[in-house]
DNA sequence: TTGTCAATACTCCCAAAGAGGTATTTTAGC
DNA sequence: GCTAAAATACCTCTTTGGGAGTATTGACAA
Protein backbone atom coordinates (compact mmCIF):
# COMPACT_ATOMS: atom_id res chain seq x y z
CA UNK A 1 0.00 0.00 0.00
CA UNK A 2 2.74 2.47 0.95
CA UNK A 3 4.28 1.53 -2.17
CA UNK A 4 1.21 1.80 -4.24
CA UNK A 5 2.13 5.46 -5.99
CA UNK A 6 5.52 4.79 -6.13
CA UNK A 7 7.27 4.63 -9.98
CA UNK A 8 10.36 2.97 -9.08
CA UNK A 9 9.69 0.39 -6.82
CA UNK A 10 6.86 -2.44 -6.61
CA UNK A 11 5.78 -5.37 -4.54
CA UNK A 12 6.88 -8.53 -6.80
CA UNK A 13 5.92 -11.14 -3.93
CA UNK A 14 5.48 -11.89 -0.11
CA UNK A 15 5.27 -14.54 2.59
CA UNK A 16 4.95 -16.00 6.04
CA UNK A 17 7.18 -18.95 5.85
CA UNK A 18 10.99 -19.35 5.39
CA UNK A 19 10.86 -22.60 2.39
CA UNK A 20 8.13 -20.76 0.21
CA UNK A 21 11.02 -17.44 1.05
CA UNK A 22 14.01 -18.97 -0.73
CA UNK A 23 11.68 -20.65 -3.73
CA UNK A 24 10.34 -16.59 -4.31
CA UNK A 25 13.71 -15.32 -4.41
CA UNK A 26 14.97 -17.77 -6.56
CA UNK A 27 12.08 -16.93 -9.15
CA UNK A 28 11.24 -13.36 -8.91
CA UNK A 29 15.00 -12.47 -8.06
CA UNK A 30 13.88 -8.92 -6.31
CA UNK A 31 16.17 -6.30 -5.70
CA UNK A 32 15.20 -6.06 -1.66
CA UNK A 33 13.51 -8.16 0.64
CA UNK A 34 11.87 -6.39 3.55
CA UNK A 35 12.21 -8.66 6.65
CA UNK A 36 10.45 -8.18 9.43
CA UNK A 37 11.83 -9.27 12.92
CA UNK A 38 9.93 -11.24 14.98
CA UNK A 39 11.28 -12.28 18.61
CA UNK A 40 9.21 -14.81 19.25
CA UNK A 41 9.59 -18.17 17.86
CA UNK A 42 10.57 -17.41 14.40
CA UNK A 43 13.61 -15.30 14.14
CA UNK A 44 14.09 -13.08 11.40
CA UNK A 45 17.73 -12.68 12.13
CA UNK A 46 18.16 -16.88 11.66
CA UNK A 47 15.84 -15.69 8.03
CA UNK A 48 18.32 -12.86 7.78
CA UNK A 49 20.99 -15.47 7.97
CA UNK A 50 19.75 -17.94 5.52
CA UNK A 51 19.24 -15.67 2.79
CA UNK A 52 22.59 -14.23 3.43
CA UNK A 53 24.37 -18.05 3.06
CA UNK A 54 22.15 -18.59 -0.19
CA UNK A 55 22.10 -15.21 -1.64
CA UNK A 56 24.61 -12.09 -1.11
CA UNK A 57 23.54 -10.02 -3.51
CA UNK A 58 19.61 -9.28 -2.29
CA UNK A 59 19.52 -6.06 -0.06
CA UNK A 60 17.98 -6.64 2.71
CA UNK A 61 15.89 -4.42 4.95
CA UNK A 62 15.04 -5.02 8.42
CA UNK A 63 11.15 -3.89 8.53
CA UNK A 64 10.14 -4.00 12.20
CA UNK A 65 8.30 -2.43 15.39
CA UNK A 66 10.99 -3.03 17.43
CA UNK A 67 12.71 0.24 18.09
CA UNK A 68 16.22 -1.11 19.15
CA UNK A 69 19.79 -0.10 19.32
CA UNK A 70 20.63 -3.76 19.99
CA UNK A 71 18.82 -5.42 17.38
CA UNK A 72 19.82 -2.49 14.88
CA UNK A 73 23.47 -3.48 15.75
CA UNK A 74 22.40 -7.02 15.25
CA UNK A 75 20.93 -6.42 11.84
CA UNK A 76 24.06 -4.13 10.44
CA UNK A 77 26.22 -7.81 11.90
CA UNK A 78 24.62 -9.89 9.87
CA UNK A 79 24.81 -8.04 6.70
CA UNK A 80 21.43 -6.41 6.29
CA UNK A 81 21.02 -3.25 4.05
CA UNK A 82 18.87 -1.21 6.24
CA UNK A 83 16.76 -1.33 9.28
CA UNK A 84 13.68 0.93 9.36
CA UNK A 85 10.74 1.15 12.03
CA UNK A 86 7.05 -0.01 11.27
CA UNK A 87 5.75 2.83 12.92
CA UNK A 88 7.21 5.27 10.04
CA UNK A 89 5.64 7.42 7.24
CA UNK A 90 5.30 7.28 3.83
CA UNK A 91 8.19 8.62 2.74
CA UNK A 92 10.58 6.95 4.99
CA UNK A 93 9.73 3.34 3.13
CA UNK A 94 11.01 5.26 -0.28
CA UNK A 95 13.91 6.69 1.35
CA UNK A 96 15.06 3.63 2.83
CA UNK A 97 14.52 2.00 -0.10
CA UNK A 98 16.90 4.01 -2.15
CA UNK A 99 18.90 4.20 1.24
CA UNK A 100 20.09 0.78 0.82
CA UNK A 101 21.66 0.88 -2.70
CA UNK A 102 23.57 4.11 -1.59
CA UNK A 103 24.77 3.38 1.84
CA UNK A 104 26.55 0.00 3.22
CA UNK A 105 23.66 0.00 5.72
CA UNK A 106 20.85 2.63 5.62
CA UNK A 107 19.36 4.15 8.88
CA UNK A 108 17.22 6.71 9.32
CA UNK A 109 18.64 10.34 10.63
CA UNK A 110 16.33 10.34 13.85
CA UNK A 111 17.16 6.61 14.62
CA UNK A 112 21.27 7.16 14.14
CA UNK A 113 21.22 10.27 16.14
CA UNK A 114 19.57 8.47 18.80
CA UNK A 115 21.36 5.68 18.94
CA UNK A 116 25.35 6.90 20.41
CA UNK A 117 22.95 8.04 23.23
CA UNK A 118 21.28 5.07 24.00
CA UNK A 119 24.26 3.46 23.44
CA UNK A 120 26.06 5.12 25.99
CA UNK A 121 22.96 4.37 28.69
CA UNK A 122 23.61 1.02 27.89
CA UNK A 123 27.33 0.53 28.26
CA UNK A 124 26.53 2.70 31.48
CA UNK A 125 24.52 0.05 32.73
CA UNK A 126 26.51 -3.32 31.70
CA UNK A 127 28.99 -1.47 33.55
CA UNK A 128 27.48 -0.37 36.37
CA UNK A 129 25.96 -4.08 37.14
CA UNK A 130 29.33 -5.22 36.54
CA UNK A 131 27.92 -7.79 33.38
CA UNK A 132 30.16 -9.64 31.39
CA UNK A 133 29.56 -10.99 28.63
CA UNK A 134 27.79 -13.88 28.57
CA UNK A 135 25.45 -12.81 30.97
CA UNK A 136 24.67 -9.76 28.30
CA UNK A 137 23.87 -12.28 25.76
CA UNK A 138 21.91 -14.12 28.37
CA UNK A 139 19.81 -11.41 29.72
CA UNK A 140 18.94 -10.07 26.19
CA UNK A 141 17.84 -13.84 25.07
CA UNK A 142 15.69 -13.91 28.62
CA UNK A 143 14.29 -10.78 27.84
CA UNK A 144 13.26 -11.36 24.46
CA UNK A 145 11.20 -14.54 25.65
CA UNK A 146 13.43 -17.41 25.02
CA UNK A 147 13.45 -20.20 28.26
CA UNK A 148 16.41 -21.74 29.41
CA UNK A 149 16.75 -25.01 27.27
CA UNK A 150 16.22 -22.61 24.37
CA UNK A 151 18.94 -20.68 25.20
CA UNK A 152 21.01 -23.62 25.95
CA UNK A 153 20.68 -24.83 22.55
CA UNK A 154 21.68 -21.44 20.65
CA UNK A 155 24.30 -20.85 22.51
CA UNK A 156 25.56 -24.61 22.91
CA UNK A 157 25.34 -24.86 26.25
CA UNK A 158 24.28 -27.18 29.09
CA UNK A 159 20.74 -26.28 30.19
CA UNK A 160 22.50 -25.70 33.76
CA UNK A 161 24.78 -23.26 32.67
CA UNK A 162 22.10 -20.83 31.49
CA UNK A 163 20.39 -21.43 34.67
CA UNK A 164 23.40 -20.74 36.52
CA UNK A 165 23.97 -17.78 34.51
CA UNK A 166 20.15 -16.61 34.90
CA UNK A 167 20.53 -17.10 38.95
CA UNK A 168 23.87 -14.94 39.08
CA UNK A 169 22.19 -12.16 36.61
CA UNK A 170 19.24 -12.38 39.26
CA UNK A 171 21.19 -11.88 41.44
CA UNK A 172 23.48 -8.94 40.79
CA UNK A 173 20.43 -7.07 40.00
CA UNK A 174 18.74 -7.92 43.19
CA UNK A 175 15.62 -9.22 40.43
CA UNK A 176 13.06 -12.00 41.65
CA UNK A 177 11.36 -12.92 38.32
CA UNK A 178 12.01 -12.91 34.39
CA UNK A 179 9.54 -10.19 34.21
CA UNK A 180 11.38 -8.13 35.98
CA UNK A 181 14.34 -9.09 34.21
CA UNK A 182 12.93 -8.17 30.81
CA UNK A 183 11.82 -4.72 32.17
CA UNK A 184 15.05 -4.38 33.10
CA UNK A 185 16.71 -5.07 30.04
CA UNK A 186 13.92 -2.56 28.27
CA UNK A 187 14.92 0.00 30.62
CA UNK A 188 18.39 -0.39 30.51
CA UNK A 189 18.35 -0.06 26.54
CA UNK A 190 19.42 -3.97 26.23
CA UNK A 191 16.73 -4.63 23.95
CA UNK B 1 24.00 18.58 42.84
CA UNK B 2 21.35 19.77 39.92
CA UNK B 3 20.52 22.67 42.49
CA UNK B 4 23.46 23.42 43.78
CA UNK B 5 23.76 26.99 41.86
CA UNK B 6 19.66 27.63 42.10
CA UNK B 7 19.06 30.61 44.11
CA UNK B 8 15.07 29.64 44.71
CA UNK B 9 15.72 25.70 45.40
CA UNK B 10 17.69 23.66 47.84
CA UNK B 11 17.74 20.11 49.49
CA UNK B 12 16.80 20.31 53.21
CA UNK B 13 16.84 16.33 53.68
CA UNK B 14 16.56 13.11 51.85
CA UNK B 15 15.64 9.64 52.62
CA UNK B 16 15.52 5.65 51.21
CA UNK B 17 12.95 5.13 54.37
CA UNK B 18 9.21 5.58 54.08
CA UNK B 19 8.89 6.15 57.62
CA UNK B 20 11.90 8.16 57.51
CA UNK B 21 9.83 10.09 55.02
CA UNK B 22 6.61 11.02 57.25
CA UNK B 23 9.16 12.17 60.01
CA UNK B 24 10.86 14.57 57.82
CA UNK B 25 7.84 15.73 56.27
CA UNK B 26 6.67 16.71 59.55
CA UNK B 27 9.42 18.06 60.62
CA UNK B 28 11.16 19.71 57.89
CA UNK B 29 7.94 20.61 55.90
CA UNK B 30 9.64 21.11 52.49
CA UNK B 31 7.19 22.67 49.90
CA UNK B 32 8.33 19.68 47.61
CA UNK B 33 8.79 16.16 47.48
CA UNK B 34 10.42 14.51 44.59
CA UNK B 35 9.58 10.97 44.48
CA UNK B 36 11.38 8.27 43.02
CA UNK B 37 9.30 5.62 41.03
CA UNK B 38 10.51 2.27 41.75
CA UNK B 39 8.18 -0.48 40.14
CA UNK B 40 9.57 -3.29 42.21
CA UNK B 41 9.03 -3.92 45.89
CA UNK B 42 8.85 -0.77 47.37
CA UNK B 43 6.04 0.93 45.16
CA UNK B 44 6.77 5.08 44.85
CA UNK B 45 3.16 5.10 43.76
CA UNK B 46 2.00 3.85 47.50
CA UNK B 47 4.40 6.28 48.86
CA UNK B 48 2.78 8.74 47.13
CA UNK B 49 -0.81 7.67 48.24
CA UNK B 50 0.44 7.40 51.71
CA UNK B 51 2.13 11.13 51.55
CA UNK B 52 -1.60 12.45 50.10
CA UNK B 53 -3.75 10.84 52.91
CA UNK B 54 -1.54 12.68 55.47
CA UNK B 55 -0.57 15.57 53.56
CA UNK B 56 -2.32 17.48 50.80
CA UNK B 57 -0.43 20.55 50.98
CA UNK B 58 2.98 19.34 49.55
CA UNK B 59 4.07 19.01 46.30
CA UNK B 60 5.54 15.91 44.85
CA UNK B 61 7.04 15.79 42.06
CA UNK B 62 7.27 12.08 40.69
CA UNK B 63 11.24 11.53 39.24
CA UNK B 64 11.76 8.64 37.58
CA UNK B 65 13.66 6.83 35.06
CA UNK B 66 10.26 5.41 33.98
CA UNK B 67 9.26 6.85 30.36
CA UNK B 68 5.79 5.67 30.59
CA UNK B 69 2.37 7.46 29.34
CA UNK B 70 0.08 4.77 31.56
CA UNK B 71 2.93 6.20 34.40
CA UNK B 72 2.26 9.42 33.55
CA UNK B 73 -1.41 8.99 34.21
CA UNK B 74 -1.38 6.93 37.45
CA UNK B 75 0.73 9.46 38.94
CA UNK B 76 -1.39 12.28 37.95
CA UNK B 77 -4.60 10.03 39.04
CA UNK B 78 -2.71 9.75 42.05
CA UNK B 79 -2.60 13.49 42.84
CA UNK B 80 0.94 14.23 41.92
CA UNK B 81 1.71 17.48 40.42
CA UNK B 82 4.55 16.63 38.22
CA UNK B 83 6.24 14.28 36.28
CA UNK B 84 9.89 14.52 35.41
CA UNK B 85 12.16 11.99 33.58
CA UNK B 86 15.53 11.27 35.45
CA UNK B 87 17.51 11.98 32.23
CA UNK B 88 16.79 14.85 32.53
CA UNK B 89 18.85 18.36 31.99
CA UNK B 90 19.45 21.15 34.21
CA UNK B 91 17.32 23.41 33.43
CA UNK B 92 14.27 21.02 33.22
CA UNK B 93 14.33 19.92 36.65
CA UNK B 94 14.47 23.78 37.92
CA UNK B 95 11.45 24.28 35.30
CA UNK B 96 9.56 21.56 36.80
CA UNK B 97 10.32 22.60 40.24
CA UNK B 98 8.91 25.61 39.29
CA UNK B 99 5.88 24.12 37.42
CA UNK B 100 4.44 22.70 39.97
CA UNK B 101 3.32 25.70 41.47
CA UNK B 102 2.47 27.23 38.35
CA UNK B 103 0.10 24.13 37.08
CA UNK B 104 -2.24 21.82 38.44
CA UNK B 105 0.03 19.11 36.93
CA UNK B 106 3.61 19.76 35.68
CA UNK B 107 4.64 17.63 32.58
CA UNK B 108 7.71 18.54 29.87
CA UNK B 109 6.65 19.80 26.46
CA UNK B 110 7.98 17.13 25.10
CA UNK B 111 6.45 14.64 27.38
CA UNK B 112 3.43 16.18 26.74
CA UNK B 113 3.76 16.09 22.67
CA UNK B 114 4.53 12.46 22.84
CA UNK B 115 1.44 11.63 24.77
CA UNK B 116 -1.32 11.47 22.16
CA UNK B 117 0.33 9.55 19.92
CA UNK B 118 1.66 7.02 22.28
CA UNK B 119 -2.19 6.92 23.90
CA UNK B 120 -3.14 5.92 20.21
CA UNK B 121 -0.72 2.84 19.90
CA UNK B 122 -1.96 1.75 23.29
CA UNK B 123 -5.85 2.01 22.61
CA UNK B 124 -5.53 0.28 18.99
CA UNK B 125 -3.40 -2.76 20.60
CA UNK B 126 -6.37 -3.24 23.18
CA UNK B 127 -8.55 -2.98 20.67
CA UNK B 128 -6.72 -4.71 18.24
CA UNK B 129 -6.30 -8.00 20.32
CA UNK B 130 -9.74 -7.39 22.59
CA UNK B 131 -8.32 -6.99 26.01
CA UNK B 132 -10.53 -6.23 28.47
CA UNK B 133 -10.66 -3.57 31.42
CA UNK B 134 -9.56 -6.36 34.03
CA UNK B 135 -7.06 -7.89 31.30
CA UNK B 136 -5.14 -4.63 30.71
CA UNK B 137 -4.99 -4.26 34.40
CA UNK B 138 -3.37 -7.21 35.18
CA UNK B 139 -0.82 -7.43 31.96
CA UNK B 140 0.81 -4.39 33.33
CA UNK B 141 0.94 -5.23 36.87
CA UNK B 142 2.89 -8.87 35.38
CA UNK B 143 5.15 -6.29 33.13
CA UNK B 144 5.91 -4.63 36.48
CA UNK B 145 7.17 -7.56 37.64
CA UNK B 146 4.26 -8.97 40.01
CA UNK B 147 3.42 -12.49 40.80
CA UNK B 148 -0.12 -13.77 40.96
CA UNK B 149 -0.41 -13.80 44.37
CA UNK B 150 0.64 -10.18 44.55
CA UNK B 151 -1.46 -8.92 41.99
CA UNK B 152 -4.30 -11.25 43.71
CA UNK B 153 -3.96 -9.70 47.32
CA UNK B 154 -3.53 -5.81 45.46
CA UNK B 155 -6.69 -6.40 43.35
CA UNK B 156 -8.65 -8.10 46.36
CA UNK B 157 -9.09 -11.10 44.14
CA UNK B 158 -8.99 -14.96 44.47
CA UNK B 159 -5.25 -16.35 43.46
CA UNK B 160 -7.22 -18.43 40.95
CA UNK B 161 -8.72 -15.30 39.10
CA UNK B 162 -5.85 -13.92 38.17
CA UNK B 163 -4.18 -16.82 37.53
CA UNK B 164 -7.33 -17.63 34.96
CA UNK B 165 -6.68 -13.84 33.82
CA UNK B 166 -3.51 -14.72 32.90
CA UNK B 167 -3.77 -17.86 31.30
CA UNK B 168 -6.50 -15.42 28.93
CA UNK B 169 -4.19 -13.18 28.27
CA UNK B 170 -1.21 -15.80 26.84
CA UNK B 171 -4.22 -17.37 24.94
CA UNK B 172 -5.57 -14.15 23.61
CA UNK B 173 -2.19 -12.64 22.74
CA UNK B 174 -0.45 -16.18 21.44
CA UNK B 175 2.78 -15.77 24.00
CA UNK B 176 4.06 -18.73 26.12
CA UNK B 177 5.32 -16.60 28.94
CA UNK B 178 5.81 -13.83 31.25
CA UNK B 179 8.91 -12.52 29.75
CA UNK B 180 7.01 -12.18 26.02
CA UNK B 181 4.05 -10.56 28.19
CA UNK B 182 6.52 -7.69 29.41
CA UNK B 183 8.05 -7.19 26.21
CA UNK B 184 4.50 -7.08 24.50
CA UNK B 185 3.18 -4.42 27.35
CA UNK B 186 6.46 -2.12 26.54
CA UNK B 187 5.96 -2.55 22.62
CA UNK B 188 2.30 -1.61 22.41
CA UNK B 189 3.07 0.96 24.99
CA UNK B 190 1.55 -0.29 27.82
CA UNK B 191 3.66 0.53 30.41
C1' DT C 1 52.92 -18.39 39.89
C1' DT C 2 49.33 -17.82 42.26
C1' DG C 3 45.27 -16.13 42.76
C1' DT C 4 40.83 -14.19 41.05
C1' DC C 5 37.21 -14.14 37.77
C1' DA C 6 34.49 -15.92 34.04
C1' DA C 7 32.43 -19.66 32.24
C1' DT C 8 30.91 -24.06 32.52
C1' DA C 9 28.10 -27.94 34.74
C1' DC C 10 25.61 -30.40 38.11
C1' DT C 11 22.26 -31.63 42.48
C1' DC C 12 18.33 -31.00 45.37
C1' DC C 13 14.19 -28.71 46.71
C1' DC C 14 10.35 -25.77 46.46
C1' DA C 15 7.59 -22.18 44.39
C1' DA C 16 5.49 -20.40 40.45
C1' DA C 17 3.80 -20.46 36.06
C1' DG C 18 1.49 -22.66 32.21
C1' DA C 19 -2.16 -25.70 30.12
C1' DG C 20 -6.24 -28.13 30.42
C1' DG C 21 -10.66 -28.02 32.34
C1' DT C 22 -15.47 -26.38 34.57
C1' DA C 23 -18.68 -23.27 36.82
C1' DT C 24 -20.84 -19.32 39.00
C1' DT C 25 -21.94 -14.53 39.42
C1' DT C 26 -22.02 -9.63 37.65
C1' DT C 27 -22.46 -6.28 34.35
C1' DA C 28 -23.97 -4.06 30.34
C1' DG C 29 -26.42 -3.88 26.03
C1' DC C 30 -30.53 -4.80 23.52
C1' DG D 1 -36.23 -9.09 31.25
C1' DC D 2 -33.07 -11.58 28.41
C1' DT D 3 -28.60 -12.50 26.69
C1' DA D 4 -23.76 -12.25 25.97
C1' DA D 5 -19.60 -10.93 27.69
C1' DA D 6 -16.72 -10.16 31.55
C1' DA D 7 -15.22 -11.27 35.82
C1' DT D 8 -14.83 -14.35 39.32
C1' DA D 9 -13.28 -18.91 41.35
C1' DC D 10 -11.84 -23.50 41.69
C1' DC D 11 -9.49 -28.21 40.15
C1' DT D 12 -5.53 -31.22 38.35
C1' DC D 13 -1.22 -31.92 36.26
C1' DT D 14 3.20 -30.75 34.07
C1' DT D 15 6.83 -27.68 33.13
C1' DT D 16 9.70 -23.97 34.27
C1' DG D 17 11.87 -20.95 37.26
C1' DG D 18 14.25 -19.54 41.47
C1' DG D 19 17.36 -20.35 45.53
C1' DA D 20 21.04 -22.70 47.61
C1' DG D 21 25.18 -24.92 47.18
C1' DT D 22 29.42 -27.23 45.00
C1' DA D 23 33.01 -28.03 41.53
C1' DT D 24 36.05 -27.79 37.52
C1' DT D 25 38.34 -25.46 33.88
C1' DG D 26 40.74 -21.74 31.39
C1' DA D 27 42.30 -16.98 31.07
C1' DC D 28 44.50 -13.16 32.57
C1' DA D 29 46.76 -10.18 35.62
C1' DA D 30 49.24 -8.79 39.92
Amino acid sequence: MLLANSPNFSVVGHTQKEDELHRLLAELKPDIVLLDLNLGKTDGFSILQAIRKKNTEVKVLIFTMYDSEFLIDKARQLKANGFLLKNTMNGELIEALNGVFKKDFYLHDTLLARKSENDLVRDEFIERMRLTKRETEIIRMIAMGRQNEEIADTLFLSFYTVKTHRKNLMKKLKLNNAADLVRFAFENKLL
